[in-house]
DNA sequence: GCCAACGTTGGC
DNA sequence: GCCAACGTTGGC
């Protein structure tokens, strides 16, 4: 069973833009250093897919779609002392952090932002829509994914069919 | 094991 | 820039 996600980045940091225009639109998801984020970094298999989310910008948003490539390997930024990333308590015969790489699937022609997210049926439970929630991994539930993309599909049908 | 202090996140 | 919410640290 498919198992589905969010990222958060902030645009500053890494964009989704930033990922359009990597090598064969792929990138490792470097930088997580929260347990619960790292744990749920180990849960993810290859073929899951997730929202690409925006924080700390105007609007905050979900600006795309990516799948994890690669499963949870353990993460050698943190051994490197020269990293913004090393963490000295993680060391390669035990590694404390892991990345996973994901590739986009694709970029949304327009954001769905945060204020929209909080008007759609369905999403009460959502965890990035919990207050007070940082998690920059979290799971999201299936029918919340489908609530999501049905409504882009909404979207879609209105672009290509005006009034 | 408790909890105060602190640093960070992220919406507003 | 503000500040609430949260996670981590470290003294006790």
């Amino acid at each position: 069973m498919k198992q589905y996600w969010l990222f958060k980045s902030e645009p500053t940091t890494f964009s989704i833009d930033d990922l359009v225009k990597s090598p064969r639109q792929t990138t490792c998801w470097e930088g997580v250093r929260n347990y619960q984020a790292r744990n749920f970094l180990k849960s993810m298999k290859v073929g899951d897919l997730g929202f690409f989310y925006h924080s700390n910008t105007d609007p905050p948003a979900i600006v795309g779609i990516v799948q994890v490539v690669k499963a949870a390997y353990p993460d050698c930024f943190a051994f490197d002392s020269k990293s913004r990333y090393f963490d000295p308590r993680s060391v390669p015969d035990v590694p404390r952090w892991f990345l996973v790489d994901i590739r986009l699937v694709k970029k949304f022609p327009r954001a769905l932002s945060l204020e929209q997210l909080r008007g759609i049926n369905g999403l009460e439970k959502m965890e990035l829509l919990r207050k007070g929630s940082r998690l920059s991994v979290q799971p999201v539930r299936p029918e919340e994914w489908q609530r999501v993309e049905g409504l882009l599909q909404d979207r879609k049908m209105t672009q290509s069919n005006p009034r």
